[in-house]
DNA sequence: GCAATTATGTAACATGGATTACATTATTTG
DNA sequence: CAAATAATGTAATCCATGTTACATAATTGC
């Protein structure tokens, strides 16, 4: 039984699918609620009445983004038992995602940097979803250690910090307008890195 | 002989520093002239008198930057005829300047990532300045490989787009608050890798 | 059909932030 | 001292952008 009054002549769900598509490409900041409300093809109250307001809305979308698109490279990291699988897996979904000619990057990685005062909510909160992604990473490497998989001398909080930067760099780059193949190339240099710590990799 | 006139009441040299600190802080977007006209301590039209405007002072407060902080790793980069020795060099002074403890980061790299149209001037100046870092990394490279530095299978490119990537990673770990220490064990893993390629190193 | 409820479109309002008009003040030159 | 020049302070103006007031339209339940 649908609620009293008059039914919505858009998709609710569609409607965020765009924004959270305009987010991903210009950023909080460099999307309008004119470009919001355009995109969804309704006008302004329509939209406020849907979402509440831009910071609701731009919430929505980051949920939306992180269990469609930021899941895969977070998944990938935990599903394979060899740690450089794992590794390779999940650099391989993020630049796939980053690739997308026309949106590029990630939402996440490459939001909200020197662009408002720190204690602006978005930004927050997109900090606080790299801090989940450096934690999976981070225990993603303590488990490698546990299962003997890493030398005695490798730090996985050291490790997790250091492939954090360069995914956390891949994003900026994929904005910057590296290529997929560049971006590939750069994800397989950092992978054969991890022979340095990895217990029974052969040297050359 | 000064110009005929009534005399500037404040030095414009310590203002354009103190912009181009707020500038390295909060970005071009989270810096407004409100907050420079205060740091500067006069009133906008004296302001505007100096320096034009916002992005003209922008534009002067990163050639400030460029030559005072950047010029930093990038020397570092050429100085050193060893490769390792030039990455070592230049990332020690990356992650010195990226570690003021309220600054941090990098004007340049952590720019206006994703916080305003593609189109806007600053957003192009600052893509174009993070373009001569990668060129000058890719040109050491380049010449490393010539040196005969590197194995034949080394691939310049791909080694300058990595260490770009992960440089550019660095800045945005350093605005999200990590630690120097964290920076340094990073890069400290980062120049381990170069060992992959290095023709005279000697696996383990 | 009528009341209640919710969506829609038009057209505003509110705010923050960049910029400037204008009168005034301080300096050099003649 | 007068004229010219340039800086200063006050107080606006302009504009983009987020948000909402209000009248109207479409639907459900009685």
């Amino acid at each position: 039984m649908p609620p009293a009054g008059r039914p919505r002549t858009f998709n609710r769900e569609e409607a965020l699918q765009r924004a959270m598509l305009l987010f991903w490409k210009n950023g909080y900041e460099g999307t309008t609620m004119a470009d919001l409300v355009a995109a969804i093809g309704m006008k302004a109250p329509s939209v406020y009445a849907a979402f509440g307001n831009k910071d609701a809305l731009f919430k929505e979308a980051v949920e939306l983004y992180t269990s469609r698109v930021e899941q895969g490279p977070l998944n990938a990291l935990e599903q394979s038992d060899s740690i450089g699988q794992a590794l390779e897996n999940s650099f391989a979904n993020s630049v796939n995602m980053m690739s997308s000619p026309e949106i590029s990057s990630c939402l996440i990685m490459a939001g909200a940097i020197n662009c408002a005062p720190e204690h602006q909510e978005h930004v927050q909160h997109l900090r606080s979803l790299r801090v989940v992604y450096k934690e999976t990473l981070r225990n993603r490497f303590l488990r490698a250690k546990n299962d003997g998989e890493l030398i005695e001398d490798a730090d996985p909080e050291a490790l997790a910090e250091f492939y954090f930067s360069f995914i956390h760099g891949l994003a900026l780059r994929a904005k910057d307008g590296s290529t997929k193949a560049e971006l590939e190339s750069s994800c397989k240099f950092a992978l054969q890195a991890l022979a340095l710590v990895l217990r029974q990799s052969q040297p050359r």
